[in-house]
DNA sequence: CGTTAATTTGAGACCATTCAATTTCGGTGG
DNA sequence: CCACCGAAATTGAATGGTCTCAAATTAACG
């Protein structure tokens, strides 16, 4: 069996999702793609592109973004390892947005045509993916709500508790973790200036509801970062 | 053959998204469904639950909504006729968000397992209900970017073109029509509060951008509304 | 150890909010 | 047809959260 570990991790989160057996979960594994590796910044798509393959991050975060014409940028969601960069470009074809990747990443090619056999042929693979899109949009509208309405320092702590808890979902420890994220771009995913994030991040630290030093992230206050970012987990769809 | 034409606009549509054959038409026409009616403000559908049966908007808006602890209000998304307000809940089972109806509106109630059995019956109906999810994706990440990055001009600017051209897109005059979001509810649309939402409009009908009285809006300067809200309509993937 | 990126600090300006009151609109009943 | 009512829209003035524009400091990296 040719199997690629590579690919063992997307089988085992889709398992979270859809019931497989394990003639689906030997399907995943035995995906046709190529490894390729992007570095900080660097696009995994473009707005306009019509890409023929769909882009699976292995490694590393990437997140979704798009540009105004005054040169404003606003982050719509990030990517975890194991979530495709775009599953929906094969049926809409052109993309809306750009995804770029936050740190350097490890990224799998996947044929577009190769997905499209797989949720043609396997029905509890397509309600994984349907499942997979379907939790991607939720994020998206809680996104909304916390640009919207939140003021930055429920922002700020939501951002963090959501990304702290996908993380956990992920197995990863959610409680301290790796946290390559500059408050430039935590600035642009809330919609608020990089001065005002660190402004407000210090105050975070301050009142002892978290540590953040060189690249990593510790939650030292679990209840009172959700509190003060009125989180509430359910629209991740995992516990 | 007991075709009802209330369900003719969607399979309209949805032949826009999919190529659809004369047997796919036929299965939405055929769809199962009672009709219900609601009331302004009246829920459809309330975070946390669990239907059993799908609601597709027959005529009259609805919006998408989520409640903060607070008391805050942020709107979603808006639903305009023939748009699901729960094409999700088959897959991820609790709703993570409320759906309210905007004016008087009038909805099919279709059991969830007929929809279930349409997309594993009909690859193309699949495609046309992936399709439009995604389109509600794109949507929702739009607006992301509205209420994250725009002024107040441009973010109420920007809505009105939205609406206008999903209108347009769906069979409706985009420069004249029936408007009956009130000003509140603009408001919670754009993360503003009704008395700076109701001073922004008075701005863009002070430079006749717009002509907006008693439910009816006109769209009297589309170049310029276009330019002061930043409005590209990529993302709606119609044109 | 030099160089660039990222974070931090300060002060003033401004966009949007808050709070409260008033006016207009749409529908209803006498 | 007019009087009444609640909802929606409008106005004013003061407050405040976030932004802007620099400049300084610290961290990351080859």
């Amino acid at each position: 069996m040719s199997e690629n570990l590579h690919l063992a991790p997307l089988a085992r989160r889709w398992s979270t999702l859809a019931r497989l057996n394990h003639d689906d979960r030997e399907a995943i594994l035995t995906l046709p793609f190529r490894r390729e590796v992007f570095a900080k910044d660097a696009y995994l798509l473009r707005e306009g592109q019509q890409p023929a393959e769909s882009a699976l991050l292995l490694s590393g975060f990437a997140y979704r973004q798009k540009l105004l014409r005054d040169g404003g940028r606003q982050i719509i969601n990030f990517l975890l390892p194991n979530e495709f960069v775009d599953l929906q470009a094969a049926v809409l074809g052109t993309a809306d947005h750009n995804v770029q990747s936050l740190n350097r990443s490890e990224v799998a090619i996947i044929p577009r045509s190769a997905l499209l056999e797989l949720a043609d042929a396997r029905p509890n693979l397509r309600t994984a993916m349907w499942a997979d899109k379907l939790i991607d949009s939720a994020i998206v509208r809680e996104w909304v709500v916390n640009v919207g309405r939140r003021d930055s320092r429920a922002r700020i702590a939501h951002l963090l508790c959501e990304i702290a808890v996908r993380l956990r979902n992920a197995g990863t420890n959610g409680d301290m973790f790796d946290f390559p994220i500059t408050q430039e771009q935590l600035a642009d995913a809330t919609g608020l200036t990089p001065v005002h994030t660190n402004r407000t991040l210090q105050a975070l630290r301050r009142d002892e509801l978290i540590q953040l030093t060189s690249g990593s992230l510790k939650i030292l206050n679990w209840k009172a970062l959700r509190e003060a970012a009125d989180f509430d987990e359910l629209y991740l769809h995992q516990s």
